[in-house]
DNA sequence: GTCTATAAATTGATAGAC
DNA sequence: GTCTATCAATTTATAGAC
């Protein structure tokens, strides 16, 4: 139960707009989360935020927007973080370690926009394709791409943004969604993580 | 769009049951997938089926209850699919390699119920216990777990559910979902298959 | 910036006829 | 086995006052 507050809920507190907005924001962001978009009504937000349902509408146009403005957030929280110092390390080993401790932390950080952008991937082509343009069509990828096969002799040199989305992501974040969503332990006392991470190198690393 | 007919529309089609209740269930399958549980409404069903709208509920107590069933029979078909077979082959190799084929076409087959029950997952608890249940606390793959360690000398000593799971269904099926879901090419032209094969060897035969 | 009042439309579900 | 008619409740969204 004790929830961490994510990086987004953090910014949220710090940015300038009405008290108002930020409460319906984070009312939001917890009752998605918790009950699916759908089955949350805007009554509900309304009195988890302690104020009129027709705020709501004054601050965003539908509930869709609502939604829009939340995932948003999380597409920026993850393409400014991703690969971040990928040529920091003194081995691709240590890299990958890195790389994995970070993202498995951004998305325990991050679950509550998780579960709802997880939900929606699956019925709802413009979050597949925005999704899409995060991992796949996103210029800084292929640049940190390009740094790790230069900065490591023995990088695979096959690694490209599709290979890195079915063979990093795939492993990395059902990982994640497994141990928070049915609350696995996450550390390594059964040694699925040092598993995670032989199954990480091999995509880095190639045969 | 060539959608391939699942086992359940198979099965489906030769059950002994009312042709109305039928149409129903069919009609749901296809509409669940598509737009989602929630965005689905009761006149649509009863509009695809080509029944009436009161008929629904001659059949179902409630639109809950139709999800249910729906479900109930993905998780039938995939216990009773699930490592079949499982002492047939030469080596852990040529297992791991069936075992890979049969899952990838299990969830290209079903993919319409994958889609319905990944939704449920992320906010419906429920949905969650009955996957432990299916996939940790099944009798039927313990007693296959052992007969691997027993049949071939160089499986993993410390195969258990829980690292079945995180360690292998995790991969298989967000390899599965992101090919499905993206429309990615499923064969092996980039290598992703054959490193998909790596990261799975790696569990089954441990160090 | 925030609230009250309200409407228009939709939705899941039931009763009873055929 | 299947359909018609109907309802009660909910739900998103708006207009206008404070």
């Amino acid at each position: 139960m004790a929830e961490v507050r994510s990086e987004y809920e953090k910014a949220l507190m710090e940015a300038t707009m009405p008290a108002g907005k930020r409460k319906v924001l984070l009312a939001a962001l917890q009752l998605f989360a918790k009950q699916g978009f759908d089955r949350t009504t805007t009554a509900e937000i309304a009195k988890e935020a302690g104020v009129s349902e027709g705020l709501i509408y004054k601050y965003f146009k539908s509930k869709d927007s609502l939604l829009e403005e939340l995932s948003k957030s999380f597409y920026d929280q993850f393409r400014n973080t991703f690969l971040e110092g990928v040529g920091e390390y003194a081995t691709l080993d240590e890299l990958v370690t890195a790389f994995m401790r970070d993202r498995l932390n951004f998305a325990r950080e991050n679950f509550a926009l998780i579960r709802i952008i997880g939900q929606e991937v699956f019925m709802n082509p413009s979050f597949r394709t925005a999704i899409a343009n995060v991992v796949v069509n996103n210029g800084h990828i292929n640049k940190y791409i390009a740094e790790i096969k230069a900065k490591y002799p023995d990088a695979n040199p096959d690694l490209n943004p599709e290979l890195l989305l079915r063979g990093v992501l795939g492993p990395l974040f059902s990982y994640a969604l497994i141990t928070n969503l049915f609350h696995l332990k996450s550390d390594d006392e059964d040694g699925s993580l040092t598993n995670l991470h032989r199954q990480l190198m091999l995509v880095f690393k190639g045969k």
